[in-house]
DNA sequence: GACAGGAACGAACGATCGTTCTATAAAGCG
DNA sequence: CGCTTTATAGAACGATCGTTCGTTCCTGTC
């Protein structure tokens, strides 16, 4: 890696945190330049404007989230375990990537749902990969039997999303110790209520 | 109400609508001023800070919430009649309320959740207070007979804020016209696996 | 060791930010 | 009406914003 694209990283790894306690709109050249201890136009000149700056941010996290969310998960067999694993990791995924301020997508995503343009269509993109890799992972699960075969796939993503960003609200606003718990708690109840009919009747 | 009042009430009205748009943390005096055509020091005036002006907004935007979604519901018999409508004036009060942009105090949880001050502890108390006002409104469903009495109340709540924030980010980032569906199916799910067992036995 | 290309800097730009001050206009009240 | 209070305007402040420019420094190659 040569030294531009080294400096380049650690400046995404400085905006990254920011972004994630202040928002990727309230990101600041200037004040990034000095967390970095760079000069703003040598900080600059490594994105060409500040919206490129914003959508490296944004596609640097999404990349993160692949790896540290989904791709772990693909080594589990496929079905209700792989989910499970995907489940877990997503709800620890900040943590895992050292960011203080929570996940940057979900947050830009109520930040930009207003304002069209490249950010928006970068988030977008980025939640929509997300639901598209939970339904085909839930689609498997049905597939392997785990799952009735008239479960509403859309619904059940639906549903996972909304837990996910219950829980992320729980934690950061309310300290809530029992979020975690909580959302694995529904999550088993959604499962429980897709699963085939077994012993249980 | 005096001309101050009246003022002040055109520019809250304004200011939440683009609140609503582009958060409570990027609202602008200048522009602002220039929206409801006045001078950016006639319109400070109102206010003495911008972080007054803030604070106002959320303010407002938690009064109307309760106007328009709690208040009607308490006229309904208590039990899951007033639930199912607290749900369903939740889930369209932005709409009601010509907010543009969806919830103003929703996506002031994600913006300010990393920043302490006023505005994030006024943001948390309208978030409590809804969780409060929805454990209460469950409990007397639980209290009726309708809802089991191990209800785990908070938890009930818990996925109730879930299914609000992932059909507000439906509606929002992908325009999914199922959002209002699926969020009511989800509560439907919520209200059964809660509800007394009974002739399905 | 000269040279070339990329990387970083420092200074400056115009714009906008929130805020303050002073002055004028309007409103409310006797 | 006159008087007091309130409401609004206008100009200016220092700070910060994103961006541009020209220069310097470093790095790797012949």
């Amino acid at each position: 890696m040569g030294k531009g694209e080294h400096t380049r990283q650690a400046i995404l790894d400085e905006a990254l945190s920011m972004a994630s306690c202040i928002g990727v709109g309230s990101l600041s050249i200037g004040v990034l330049a000095d967390r970095t201890h760079m000069s703003k136009s040598g900080l600059f000149a490594h994105f060409g404007s500040k919206e490129e700056l914003q959508l490296a941010v944004l596609r640097e996290s999404q990349q993160r989230f692949a790896e540290v969310v989904i791709r772990p998960a693909l080594r589990l067999p496929r079905g209700l375990a792989r989910l499970r694993a995907i489940v877990t990791n997503w709800l620890n995924w900040t943590r895992t990537c050292n960011l203080p301020g929570g996940c940057v997508i979900n947050a830009a995503a109520a930040e930009f749902d207003d304002q069209p343009g490249p950010l928006r269509d970068e988030v977008k993109s980025g939640l929509l990969a997300l639901r598209r890799t939970l339904a085909e992972t839930v689609a498997k699960a049905v597939a392997t039997g785990e799952l009735r075969a008239d479960t509403d796939i859309d619904q059940f993503v639906f549903e996972l999303n909304g837990i996910y960003q219950v829980t992320q609200q729980s934690r950061r606003m309310f300290n809530d110790p029992d979020a975690d718990r909580r959302a694995l708690v529904a999550f088993d109840r959604l499962v429980r209520d897709n699963a085939v009919i077994d012993e249980g009747n």
